[in-house]
DNA sequence: GCTATGACAAGGA
DNA sequence: CTCCTTGCCATAG
């Protein structure tokens, strides 16, 4: 396992229960701005031991194509935590979405700059 | 080391 | 709003 997959899974298991957050955004926090693709593919392989279902993409759909974990079982796990999923999959992301403090960034092992950048992008809209 | 493969993202049609 | 295209980058083979 490489140190991006570790922070992945560890920072999807810090997600709060009724919140979600973007596959890019977790790259981001992980320290690939532009690994969203690679978080969804972790997410794949470690479904098991992580809070996969509040991870969607930054439209605020579900995309996952998973037969074993569907759309339909991430509709119902996100329901059953308070979030809304119309029957499109759609969410309204930026009602739930988790805005991580600047404590939990610096326990990431991430410069103080970039915690920074991260926070005011997410602040914004 | 190189190519193929995505549970993505953003911008254009 | 919905499709399509292009850019991305960690893994697998």
């Amino acid at each position: 396992m490489s140190a991006f997959t570790d922070k992945v899974i560890e920072i999807t298991n810090l997600i709060p229960k009724g919140k979600v957050v973007s596959y890019g955004q977790v790259a981001l926090m992980a320290g690939v701005p532009r690994g969203a693709r690679q978080v969804g593919w972790i997410l794949h392989q470690f479904g098991d031991e992580t809070p996969w279902w509040r991870v969607i993409n930054n439209a605020g759909r579900i995309s996952t194509k998973c037969l074993e974990h569907d759309a339909n079982m991430q509709k119902e796990f996100l329901e059953k935590e308070g979030v809304q999923v119309t029957k499109r999959l759609n969410i309204d992301i930026e009602n739930y979405r988790w805005r991580p403090s600047h404590e939990i960034l610096g326990k990431l092992a991430l410069d103080d700059q970039y915690v920074f950048e991260i926070q005011e992008k997410f602040s914004l809209s």
